[in-house]
DNA sequence: TTCGTTCTTGACTATCCGTTCCAAAATGCG
DNA sequence: CGCATTTTGGAACGGATAGTCAAGAACGAA
């Protein structure tokens, strides 16, 4: 007989809480220098719960990936996608992305980190960014379509290309701020680029 | 008595195409994902002899990224600073380092990767990256400031700041082509960036 | 209570890591 | 030819690594 809902003993932690953990110290140092030592005391819970519960490194590593899209990337969404002028939205977006690249140690974005990493080796990690990225360039996208509808850009406006544009300049900028470029440097890029969607 | 010239058993490997085979290995799988192994044998020699000659795996790649200095980045610089049309040096760069990221495995920009791989916590490496990014804004500063000679740009164009641009721009254009962005997004994101600059 | 199931704990394994060390080999000099 | 000096090749080292396993604890169901 098949018995479902055979329940045994419960967990004693919070896989939500235990993911967003991991997800930070990948975020933070990567996937090669990430250990599972560093992971455990991070999550606050030991080898065989982990194991028992993602798989293996690779697997969290996944699963912490794709928190990311669900929570700081929808963040950017939102964001892009708030009521109010559209421009104005994207240029607070990249500001955004530009303080917080400011930050010592800087974390960057998880997508761009994992693009540089291990997209050209593992197949999963490539997928999982490029999804992320379109994300980004329909977010990108669809604040420029209401920008149009706004008159705030010209009715011809490649929204498209401008879009995709946008979205590698969002990659440019963290990756100068990890770079320790300067908050003047990360405002200059980011005002010559809003001066091209004109 | 102090004896110059004593000299013992010649070395029998090339130190400048060990080194340059080294670059290339930490160039297409970063820091922490290449082995001291993976090193030798793509250098053709043996442990005592690298360590003997470089030191640690670490000052193996300061090494490394300063020959990339050395190597890649100058051929960036040269082509910008290239007789001809200062607007068609920039726009001819841009397109060249979109295409080599087209290749499978793409190893990107090694300035980059180090960026997001190391910078954080990797003081030497950081004034590397640094070092090399500042080169290459300066190259972009130059061919604009040739391009406002030669009236291909206006007279009060901020050189300094469209360079930062065009820096930026060059990270986002790496990271994107690592994501397996295709090669009309990559073209979209050209496009859109050279129309900034008039 | 007893049983089946699931989770926790920490010791354990086998492998790989960067690094060190040393005897043997190969040179120029006296 | 020795002798001093340097490189070579590879064995060896301690520590870190990702992953496994078994024994016990905590639950619901019967």
């Amino acid at each position: 007989m098949i018995r479902l809902n055979m329940v045994g003993r419960p967990k004693e932690f919070d896989e939500r809480q235990a993911l967003e953990r991991a997800m930070e110290v990948f975020w933070a140092h990567g996937y090669e220098a990430t250990s599972v030592q560093d992971l455990l005391d991070a999550m606050g819970i030991n080898r065989g719960s982990m194991y028992d519960t993602y798989g293996d490194k690779h697997a969290l590593f996944s699963a912490a990936i794709d928190h990311y899209g669900r929570t700081v990337t929808r963040g950017l969404e939102d964001a892009l996608a708030a009521p109010g002028s559209p421009l104005g939205n994207i240029r607070k977006a990249l500001l955004a992305v530009a303080d917080q690249t400011l930050d010592r140690p800087c974390r960057g974005c998880m997508a761009t980190n994992t693009a540089v990493e291990l997209a050209q080796h593992d197949p999963q990690a490539a997928t999982a960014v490029t999804s992320i990225l379109q994300r980004i360039e329909k977010a990108f996208q669809g604040a420029l379509r209401r920008a149009v509808e706004a008159g705030e850009l010209g009715p011809n406006t490649k929204t498209r290309a401008r879009a995709r544009f946008l979205t590698g300049t969002l990659q440019g900028i963290v990756v100068m701020g990890k770079a320790s470029a300067s908050r003047a440097t990360l405002r200059d890029i980011i005002a010559v680029a809003l001066a091209a969607l004109a």
